[in-house]
DNA sequence: AAGCACCGAGATAACGTTGTCTCGGCGGAG
DNA sequence: CTCCGCCGAGACAACGTTATCTCGGTGCTT
C-alpha cells in the first residue's frame, strides 16, 4: 500500500479510502490510485485491516457440524454458506465426528481466530464453557441440538412430535409390536426421538417390550447388526421405527438380506436422497434441513446487526413422508 | 495482553513467550503469566499474530468447490479437512456452482484475507489470472479437474479411462446400441468421459448414432427429460452410460418410470450411497474420492513445506463396481 | 473585500502481536 | 577476585491497515 501511494503520489491514507471506496475522494486521484494499485497488483490484507478497523469483524463465521462429509451436515452447511454468501461472509468449517473435546478446542480456536460468529451442532452435553466467549461478543447459535448449561439461540427440529407422527403412522396400519433403532441417547436429538416412541405407545396403550428397543447404535455395523438381531427374535416385530439417517439406511439393507423388506414395515427419521427410488420407497419424517441451516444462519446475522431479543429456541415442525415401506400391514 | 503483563508484573514480551510457548521463560514467571492469563479471560488474537509473525502463515487454507451441499464435494471437503487437522489448519469453504465468475471473486478474496492455500475444484476454463497468486507464494491444488492456461499441480481421476471401462463393459455383455448421457462439455471432466465413450465405441467399431447422444445435461429435470424422450425413441439404446452423479440418478428414475430397469442396462460414472440397495443394483464406475482429497491436501501441505518439484497432474485410477444394472444383457 | 464554513487530503497514532536488540545478572574459568 | 560469556527478560520498532485530527484551499456570504 505504501508503494501504491507512492506510485499514484499520494498519501497512504487516501490509497485506504480509495480502496475502501469512500466517496469523498477525487475520482481522478481514485483513477491513478486504481492504476497503481493495478500496476504494483496490489491486494489489501484483510487481516491487517481486520485488526485496525473499529467494527472489528471479520466478516467469517464458524460453522462446526458432526461430519462435513454426511449428507445432513452438508445441506446445513450449504445452506448457511448461501446466507453468508450475500453477506460476504465466509464460512470455516469443522467437523467434530461427535467428540465434545474437539468441539470445546474448536470452537475456543475459531473464537480466537475472531470469527464474527458460530453456527454449533453440538457435541457435548456442557456449553458452559461458552458463556463468557458469547458475553465477549462472539454471536452464536446452535443448530439441530439446544444448548445445555448455557443460554443460547437454536434451531431444532420437532424430534419427539416427529418420532410420536412415525409410530402413530405404524400404530395406525395396525401394528402392535413396533421396534425402536436409534443411536445413543447422549444425543440430544436421538434421547428425544426415543421418548416420543415410547410416548406414542404408552398413548395408545400398547406395553414397550424393551427387547425391541435399541438405543446406542453408534456405528453403520451396529445397527444392521441390532437389525439382525432383532429380526431374528423368536416374536420379532412386525414394524420398525428407525430414529436415524444412517440407521434407516442399515436397516434397509437387514430386510434386504432377510428378504423382510416387503414384510416388515418401517419408518425411518430424516429423509435421504433416493429414498423414493427404492422398493418399497421409505416412509420417513423429514426434517426442513435446508430452513433449519438458513434460519441459523440468519438469527446469527440478526444478532450480529445487534438484535437484543431475549435468546430463544425455534422448534421447526417434521413432516411424514409417505412412500411404501410404512405402510406395510402387519401379518394376517 | 497488556493487562496480563500488568497483572503479572512481567513485560509484554514475556507474556508473547508464555503463550507462544518459549521454552527459554522462567517456568515460576510462566506460572505467573498463566494464572493471570486465565484471570483475565485472555485470548491471544490470531490475526495480529500472523499479521506480526515473520512466517506469515494464517494456519488457514480455502476450499473451493462445486457444491458443498453435495455428496461428491462433500467427501473432498472432509478428506481435506482432515489432512488439515493434523496440521491445526483450518478450512474456509466455498461453493462456486460451476459460476467461473464466483471462482475468480472467491479465489481472490480468499487470497486476501491471506489463506495459506488453496484447493480448487475449479468452475472456469482459464485460471491464469491465478498465476500472479501462485507465484506470491498462495499454494494452489487443483482437484477433481486439471487447471487450465495455468501451470499448477492437479488431481484428477482418469475419465476417459473410467468412461472406456464403462463402456467396453457393455459391449462385452453383448449390447451395440449405447446410449451416453452427460453434463455440459464445458466441464472438463464431463467432455474427457464423453471423449472415453466416443473412443470405446470407435475402437470397437461401433458407429456412435448422435442420436442417443446427449451432453450437456446441466440440471436433475434436463436429465430426467434427456433420458425419458431417449427410451422413447422408435429404436432406443440397449444400455446407457451415464456420465455424472446427478445423470445416473435421473436415468434411474426414468428407467423405472418407464419399468424398464430390469431391461435396459446402465452403468454410472461415479459412485453413490446406496447404488447397491436399489433393484438391480447400479453398477458404477467409482472414484476414490476421500484419496483424491487427502492426496490433494498432503501435496499442498508439501508446497507449503516447501517442496520445490516441478508442478505435476496426479491422475487417479477408477474401478468398476459391477452391481447388476450394468450387467442386463440386450433383448433377442 | 474579508472572513467563515466546509470539504478533501495528509500526518500521526494505534490495533495486538512478535522480531530484534540490549541489558543485567549469574556462574564458571583464569 | 575479576572478567568473560551466556542466558533470560525488557524496550522498542514493526507488521499493514484505519481512525482521528489537522490543515490548506475553495466558494459563498456579508
Amino acid at each position: 500500500m505504501r508503494d501504491v501511494a507512492a506510485l499514484a503520489g499520494v498519501s497512504l491514507k487516501t490509497v485506504s479510502r480509495v480502496v475502501n471506496g469512500v466517496s469523498t475522494v477525487d475520482p481522478e486521484m481514485a483513477g491513478k490510485v486504481h492504476t497503481a494499485a493495478a500496476k504494483l497488483g496490489f491486494r489489501p490484507n484483510l487481516s491487517a485491516s481486520n485488526l485496525r478497523r473499529s467494527d472489528r469483524r471479520t466478516s467469517t463465521i464458524g460453522m462446526l457440524v458432526e461430519d462435513a462429509g454426511n449428507p445432513f451436515s452438508a445441506a446445513l452447511m450449504r445452506a448457511v454458506e448461501d446466507v453468508a454468501r450475500h453477506r460476504d461472509v465466509r464460512v470455516l468449517i469443522g467437523s467434530l465426528d461427535e467428540d465434545p473435546d474437539r468441539e470445546r478446542d474448536l470452537s475456543r480456536e475459531l473464537i480466537d481466530r475472531r470469527v464474527d460468529g458460530l453456527v454449533v451442532v453440538p457435541a457435548s452435553s456442557d456449553h458452559s464453557y461458552l458463556a463468557e466467549e458469547r458475553d465477549a461478543g462472539t454471536a452464536l447459535v446452535f443448530l439441530d441440538r439446544e444448548p445445555m448449561h448455557l443460554q443460547a439461540d437454536a434451531v431444532v427440529s420437532d424430534n419427539q412430535r416427529g418420532a410420536e407422527l412415525a409410530v402413530r403412522h405404524l400404530l395406525a396400519q395396525g401394528h402392535r409390536r413396533i421396534g425402536y433403532l436409534g443411536d445413543r441417547t447422549s444425543i440430544s436429538t436421538a434421547a428425544q426421538r426415543l421418548a416420543g416412541y415410547r410416548h406414542a405407545l404408552e398413548v395408545a396403550h400398547v406395553e414397550v417390550d424393551e427387547a425391541v428397543v435399541k438405543p446406542g447404535l453408534a456405528s453403520s455395523s451396529a445397527a444392521v447388526q441390532a437389525a439382525t438381531a432383532m429380526l431374528s427374535l423368536a416374536d420379532p416385530p412386525t414394524a420398525i421405527f428407525a430414529s436415524q439417517n444412517f440407521v434407516t439406511i442399515e436397516v434397509t439393507r437387514a430386510l434386504r438380506s432377510m428378504d423382510l423388506q416387503s414384510s416388515v414395515a418401517m419408518v425411518g427419521f430424516d429423509d435421504f436422497p433416493l429414498a423414493d427410488l427404492l422398493s418399497p420407497g421409505i416412509s420417513v419424517i423429514a426434517q426442513d434441513t435446508e430452513g433449519m441451516g438458513r434460519l441459523a444462519a440468519e438469527l446469527l446475522f440478526q444478532r450480529l446487526d445487534g438484535d437484543q431479543q431475549p435468546m430463544r429456541t425455534y422448534v421447526l415442525p417434521t413432516t411424514l413422508i409417505v412412500r411404501g415401506s410404512g405402510e406395510i400391514p402387519p401379518p394376517r
